[in-house]
DNA sequence: CCTGATGTTATATTATAGATATAACATCAG
DNA sequence: CTGATGTTATATCTATAATATAACATCAGG
């Protein structure tokens, strides 16, 4: 697994790692039941704390995309919450939308973009 | 112009207010030239800081929703940047589609909610 | 020419979150 | 027993969020 972190950007490290695992599952580059390296190994490799990929994952899990073994590590493992998860994107699209729509962004240049992220991988 | 903030969230009070104006704005609660009311005004009508709506404020201004004048204050006024707002909601996009496809939901679900959304008000 | 309301700037303080640093602990495969 | 795992506990440092005062430049309106 490949995680970069850009020390430049605002956005926290631990959601950069978050959102990178997010996206390496959704398209394919992690798969169902692969092992992320341990906490110590992956803060090693990208030059950070140990606590702060604990967080990472520990937010994975909470998340329910990753399942944690005490020895084990963690593992991609997705759990669906149907109604949860819905409303949780749903709520997020709202805003994006609003943004669109501010901008003068029609509905089906927002769809064309959905379609260009699902073409990817997998 | 109607803003609440949620004490208890942990979204900071100047997003809150910054994504709810988008919000009134995109929908048609806001229109196009009309003016917010003063910092002051709006932060005692709230019960938080000036400073606290200043920020929200000029977040707005930067991120092209609303124009500042120095003494007739905020008014809507979108500034349409094609390629930047386009990349924006797109890069937004691919984390919200990447979400989406982990937890099982299909495109024509996403499609669904995007017309959901540009189906209200306006 | 004043008055008052506007956004703006400056400084200081407090509280919280992010990140780091050590250290120790429980678990259990091997 | 050993070693690697996640976990928990402190402590420290920094940056951000929010508040609190105060002052400033601007200028419409009386």
């Amino acid at each position: 697994m490949t995680i970069e972190i850009n020390f430049n950007s605002e956005e926290a490290y631990y959601m950069q790692i978050r959102n990178q695992v997010i996206s390496q599952i959704a398209y394919g580059e992690l798969k169902k039941g692969e092992s992320l390296p341990s906490v110590r190994q992956l803060a090693e490799e990208i030059g950070i704390n140990m606590h702060t990929v604990n967080k990472a994952y520990s937010l994975l899990r909470q998340e329910g995309y990753v399942k944690i073994d005490r020895r084990r590590g963690a593992m991609v493992d997705v759990e669906y919450r149907q109604d949860a998860d819905l409303k949780e994107i749903s709520d997020e699209m709202y805003l994006l939308v609003a943004k669109a729509r501010c901008k003068g962004i029609d509905k089906d240049r927002v769809h064309k973009m959905v379609d260009e992220h699902y073409a990817k991988g997998n």
